[in-house]
DNA sequence: ATAGGGTTAG
């Protein structure tokens, strides 16, 4: 966090009339350039050569051509002769050098220019703030505006758009709040650079009123306005306000350019609009914008984010020009299947696409960035590959993009769904900024790997550095209460979340306070507050209470619960096989056929899609029912073994689907075995002995393999983590880091 | 002299 400039505190601000009426800063006038016809190449012979006709004002348009090429050289060669011929007296192109020093990256020959000037004005101090935005040093332009204002200079119009844009570069929103006061005071809000520059702070820090606001401020709004206000509604998350700003603007009578309508894409991309967006697309055709990179980019992240894979691969290969962010937006793209896919295997495979388009991404020669980097550990945490994710944690930390926020919460996030919670709350703690996302997604992680108290214990360390908490965070919160199971804390936190951040209830908190009551078997309190909310409840709170009820023995609710589920899910297979197993559990033959004849009629794949897979030294080794790949004899006989230690210690192998023969319709020897115990036994058999077992699973865990996996973790005094379709499992020493009711269901 | 966009995290 940045301190805040002392100066500031005080009202030292002095703004005189002049500044009040925008009239042009002293010592500055606006040179003809007499050069315009001159080439550039002839200029810089010239100047090479010694042959020093020009006059002082024909610099300007050479140093120009310097920052266009960003060739750096070029401007120490032209500062050289400046100095040579006498023109380093010249207080406009002395300005202009400071700027092109900056623009080059280069601020410490910036500063020593500006340091060697005969005099200062506000333009000269204004150029320096900006190359310090420029160069990534806010902090420093602030400084800069201090000194600037101690000396007693007086801030123009653009000189305060130049801070407020350092503010936005250090999402110092306070600060920001401070100079806007001054700005208030001297009733200069209608300006357009000072109103561009409200609304881009308000935007980047997430104060969308006050965009708006600033907004609707600008008398004269410019593209710049305009554009700025319609990415502020995308980043708020009112896609459908921006298009219509879009519209208004348009009927105003501006016209687009490029970087409008890749807003206007990246609204239609959220919205997941195909329709909208190839109307856009037409527009930009029309326009001429056609083959830009950015619009197409945008095109083809719309489609992959409309699920259009095929498509944006299509485009992609049929690109002739691609840069980084074409391949980010690629990768992002798969990234993001992972997470939205129903079928586990269907991420799966996603995921691995991901990582090869960066394989072919690297072979290209270009270096991955902050955004290839977030997008790849989301990869990494779908495929709970930790492996390779900590190889990108490595390549963060060399490359210095650890530091940014966003890659910084993904790591979490990442350690967190591979169900490391220590190195989770390590990159937490190493984070030098934290946003609520971050705060949010390390209360998650304490929450997934069940240790509820020290997610409700950052939760009021959240609230206690003055983070607002929002709907998400609240969730975590509310699971954590279910995990601990004291329902006065629970409501408390519920009160908290309606009457004091005015954050409406939505399903997924019911779902936890749902859960909650199951978990204390309380199914009539869960029943009862049903009733009291009027609750409409979903299928994943419909899919609690049958699991719960099913663990109460309390068969007759279970059916219930579990019609309604059917009710609300009619196609999905999860559910036919859970009503399969419970019939069958309860030996009620008639009902498994009558089921069996519904999957039938709906044409239900009598096969759930039930892969598991392990990753052993960067190798992935997959796994489904029964299978026999992967030296199937030993990891048979080790299974086997195990079972029957298990039997020992009190295991009975439980009647489902995979130990009861359809056509006999009784329980068998259980030579048939869930995928993922194949995968641990292959795991256990592959691994050094201590070694932490890895597995991830493409559907829910049955309460069957539940029951072995915690046997096996006292049996083999190992830990072993199983992420399935719907939550983390950390199987240690007889327990479950799930508290036992995250197996669901099948 | 100043200003805008696309791809990222719960």
């Amino acid at each position: 966090m940045a301190s805040l400039p002392t100066v500031l505190v005080g009202n030292t601000i002095k703004l005189d009339s002049e500044f009040k009426k925008f009239s042009p800063p002293l010592h500055f006038e606006k040179r003809k350039y007499s050069t315009k016809e001159l080439e550039f190449r002839e200029a810089v012979s010239l100047i090479t050569q010694g042959n020093t006709t020009l006059e002082s004002s024909s610099y300007v348009p050479i140093l120009q051509e310097c920052i266009d090429s960003n060739s750096l050289s070029g401007v120490e060669t032209i500062h050289a002769n400046i100095i040579k011929t006498g023109f380093g007296q010249e207080l406009f192109l002395m300005t202009f050098l400071v700027n092109a020093y900056a623009k080059c990256g280069t601020m410490e020959s910036a500063r020593k220019v500006f340091d060697n000037l005969p005099q200062r004005n506000v333009v000269t101090w204004t150029s320096l703030m900006s190359g310090y935005v420029h160069n990534l040093r806010p902090e420093l332009a602030i400084s800069v505006f201090n000194e600037m204002l101690e000396a007693g200079g007086y801030p123009t119009n653009y000189t305060l758009g130049i801070i407020l844009n350092a503010c936005s570069a250090l999402y110092d929103v306070n600060l920001g709040k401070q100079i806007h006061g001054y700005i208030v005071k001297y009733d200069i809000q209608y300006d357009t650079s000072v109103g561009n520059a409200l609304c881009s702070l308000y935007s980047r820090c997430h104060c969308f009123d006050m965009t708006i606001k600033a907004f609707d401020r600008i008398e004269d709004k410019n593209l710049i306005s305009w554009t700025t206000a319609i990415s502020a509604c995308g980043i708020n998350g009112d896609s459908a306000m921006g298009l219509d700003m879009f519209v208004k603007m348009l009927a105003e009578g501006l016209e687009p350019n490029e970087i409008t309508l890749t807003t206007v894409l990246s609204l239609c991309c959220t919205m997941q609009d195909l329709v909208m967006g190839s109307q856009v697309h037409s527009l930009c055709i029309k326009l001429g914008y056609g083959s830009d990179l950015h619009i197409t980019t945008s095109i083809m992240y719309l489609y992959l984010k409309s699920g259009c894979i095929t498509a944006a691969k299509k485009l992609f290969d049929k690109m002739n020009f691609t840069n980084l962010v074409t391949w980010n937006a690629m990768i992002a793209g798969h990234a993001e299947m992972t997470n939205f896919s129903e079928n586990g295997l269907s991420a799966y495979f996603y995921g691995i696409e991901a990582l090869r388009i960066y394989q072919r991404m690297n072979l290209s020669g270009l270096k991955p960035d902050l955004y290839t980097f977030s997008s790849l550990l989301t990869v990494c945490s779908s495929l709970v590959a930790m492996e390779q994710g900590e190889q990108i944690h490595a390549q963060t930390i060399k490359t210095g993009f650890l530091s940014d926020v966003v890659v910084g919460t993904a790591l979490v996030n990442m350690y967190s769904k591979c169900g490391s919670i220590d190195r989770a709350s390590k990159a937490f703690v190493e984070m030098y900024r934290r946003t609520l996302i971050s705060w949010t997604s390390m209360i998650t992680a304490f929450v997934q790997n069940g240790r509820p108290q020290q997610a409700l214990d950052l939760f009021e360390d959240m609230r206690f550095v003055g983070v607002r908490p929002n709907t998400v965070t609240f969730v975590s919160v509310l699971s954590a209460c279910s995990q601990v199971g004291t329902v006065d804390q629970a409501m408390a936190y519920y009160d908290m979340m309606k009457n004091v951040y005015n954050i409406e209830p939505v399903m997924d908190h019911y779902a936890c306070l749902i859960d909650m009551f199951v978990r204390l078997g309380q199914i009539d309190e869960a029943f009862e507050f049903i009733k009291k909310t009027d609750l409409k409840p979903s299928e994943f709170i419909w899919s609690i209470l049958v699991a719960g009820c099913r663990s109460q023995g309390k068969l007759e609710l279970a059916f219930y619960a579990a019609e309604q589920l059917l009710e609300l899910k009619p196609k999905d297979s999860e559910t036919y096989f859970l009503l399969l197993n419970m019939y069958i559990s309860a030996e009620k033959w008639k009902d498994v056929s009558r089921v069996r004849k519904m999957m039938r009629d709906e044409k239900i794949d009598n096969k759930l899609l039930d892969w598991s897979w392990i990753s052993i030294k960067n190798k992935v080794y997959s796994f489904k029912s029964g299978d026999k790949k992967h030296k199937s004899d030993e990891v048979a006989r080790l299974l086997e073994d195990l079972i029957e230690k298990a039997r020992g210690i009190g295991y009975r192998v439980e009647k489902n689907l995979e130990t009861v023969d359809e056509e006999k319709e009784e329980t068998t020897a259980s030579t048939a075995h869930h995928s993922e115990k194949l995968a641990v036994a292959f795991g256990l058999l592959n691994t050094s002995n201590a070694a932490e077992i890895l597995v991830v699973k493409s559907t829910s865990m049955c309460r069957d393999s539940h029951n072995f996996m915690k046997i096996i973790s006292t049996l083999t005094s190992r830990t072993i983590t199983i992420r399935d379709s719907k939550r983390l499992h950390k199987f240690y020493d007889g327990q479950c880091s799930c508290g036992d009711f995250g197996h669901s269901l099948v």
